[in-house]
DNA sequence: CTTTAGCACTCCAGGAAAGAGAGTGCTAAA
DNA sequence: TTTAGCACTCTCTTTCCTGGAGTGCTAAAG
């Protein structure tokens, strides 16, 4: 059954009011907000049914409503004005992402904490390969007889390196020979691959450089491993002790502690540009009286990431969505333009 | 002016008792956990002295008391018993600093947590350079025409590495002599020499190559300065909402920001394997109600690291300081034997 | 001089009672 | 269908009260 114009004005009104209050909106401050064109007996017959059709709720007989899930399901899918941002919030977005040539980590953790400040609610940023990871490259530098460094080049372009101890001496002369041997047998080809390779090789190689090409493996199988693995990442949890709803301290707990132990539980749809749940819509029981909102962002080609933000139920949706999917084309830009060149593979 | 034996006794009581129950001291239980031997009449003479003499409070005229932070300094001090671990804790503390070889950073961050999780207050933990860190070697090392590896071991033996991309194409005949200038002129030398340096080359080189150039040793300013600078993690601030004295979310609010907003301000001591600084004696405001727990660790011969706890000035002293000194050593332990191999320089 | 018992006193915590205020539902009239 | 009017409901705040825990002081005993 369609809503007449009428009931879906108050529920706005109703919506709108109390994501500001956080108090129950009562009869009178609605026919005030609607210019007087009713007078607040007709707006209470209005509420009455808005309620039994389970738009509302009613904390207790004789108090004004409070929007339900699905009266905010409403608001967001149609009555909600998407808002634009001011060019003094973009600029500011795109300020707080003027991030240096960092690690891929480390900006995502730098973005979250800008969201999140940003938002004024807690956020949690993840980045997410679409395939598992692979080695595309292997070098190896000689520092001294007792160590060398390796240098990894992954899938996506980034590059890791380590300093390897060497147990036993390697002869600098032999390394190239190592080297070849990596890039051609175990670059492309997923980490529990890499390990049976290793020991298909084991013959065709002198023992003191088996040793050398074990670690190296073991090594890049951990990178990649830890890489293809989605790692989140939440900031501002404490910004949830400002709302009203989160006074009480066992609940701020409840919710903090999931945001920061539990994180795979998190929504991570994988479609679309952006969701919305609100409340119960969200499978975790610690989710269940909060709202979430996630937009998606693009890594080069072949990753995707995804930014979040977790709030009350009265979440002001409007300025949130806006504002997270600034972030989220802002990543993309950044990642568009920066760094993860070329497509074509260098394998050797 | 010394305190009696038995009135150390009794402080030591009071303050272990609070410790305990986040609630004032009577008389009467201090005289039931002291065998009976006084009359609570006696303990009220005592502490009514103890309270003159500053080593107790009374929140009000007619109820228990309650440890000074003079008091606690004195329990700390003379009156703790310094508790061991058990064999149980200490192969816990064990496990969970089981870490593969990963990065340094990623490696802090989970001891950070692991930390505070044992702990069960929230903690913070930093690695700090003793000297001003430089670059050891460069390596460059070509993927295709368009870009470029650039590989960087700093003073402390970590490697960094990235893919740089060049605005011009480069000669790959080329790259061995822009190596040797790199190692020759740019390696133990601090950041803000760095980019003088590059300006008196600036003639010895083709331009093509020294874009190139630049490109590095930006890269390698950047990298060098964010790893000379501390950078400070923290973890658990949740762990607060646990507590009595956090109970009221403005108090809870106000120290959760401060730890992850302005960590700069925590308490570094640069002396000493451990200190403890109880409430006013905490330099940051936000702290002023709080006690802290710092450690410090080894990491190689050349950086030291921190690992802090925060918690009420009622903290379980012994505890804490036995299951941190733990953790410090269980640090020192994980990279002395791991990774940061010679002490020879190899420069070139 | 130190310790103890006794007793009046203080202060907090928690519950009950009361009043104010905001908002509702219902009825009857426009 | 809308509106005005009115009685009613429920919460929130304030006030008051009481029980209990603990103290400080005094006077007697060791």
């Amino acid at each position: 059954m369609e809503l007449t114009d009428r009931k879906k004005q108050i529920l706005k009104v109703v919506v709108e009011d109390y994501i500001q209050t956080a108090e129950p909106v009562g009869s009178k401050a609605i026919a005030a907000e609607m210019g007087g064109s009713v007078s607040s007996a007709t707006i209470r017959n209005e509420l009455a049914d808005l309620v039994e059709l389970g738009y509302l709720e009613q904390p207790h007989t004789s108090s004004g409503r409070v929007p339900s899930p699905k009266g905010y399901r409403l608001y967001v899918n149609e009555l909600m004005e998407r808002q634009k941002l001011s060019i003094a919030e973009t600029e500011k977005i795109n300020q707080s992402l003027q991030l240096k040539m960092e690690e891929l980590d480390r900006v995502i953790s730098q973005a979250g904490r800008a969201v999140s400040s940003f938002i004024n609610y807690p956020a949690y940023i993840t980045a997410t390969g679409k395939k598992k990871m692979t080695a595309r490259r292997f070098e190896l530098l000689p520092v001294d007889e007792r160590s060398c460094i390796v240098v990894m080049m992954m899938g996506d372009n980034r590059v890791k390196s380590q300093l390897l101890r060497l147990q036993l001496k390697v002869d600098i002369e032999q390394m190239p020979t190592l080297v070849t041997l990596l890039n051609s047998h175990f670059t492309g080809i997923p980490t529990d691959e890499m390990n049976q390779r290793l020991m298909n090789v084991a013959e065709q190689v002198p023992p003191q450089l088996f040793l050398l090409l074990s670690q190296t493996i073991a090594y890049a199988v951990d990178v990649l491993e830890e890489a293809s693995q989605r790692e989140i990442i939440t900031a501002g949890a404490n910004q949830l002790l400002k709302l009203p709803e989160f006074r009480d301290a066992d609940k701020a707990h409840e919710l903090m502690s999931f945001l920061s132990d539990s994180k795979e539980n998190l929504p991570m749809p994988d479609d679309g540009p952006m969701k919305i749940l609100i409340g119960p819509e969200n499978v975790s029981d610690a989710l269940k009286d909060t709202s979430v909102v996630v937009a998606s962002y693009d890594i080069g080609d072949d990753m995707r990431g995804l930014i979040g933000v977790v709030g009350p139920t009265r979440m002001d949706y409007a300025t949130v969505a806006a504002r997270l999917s600034g972030f989220a084309d802002g990543l993309t830009r950044l990642f568009g333009k920066q760094e993860l060149p070329p497509k074509e593979d260098t394998k050797e």
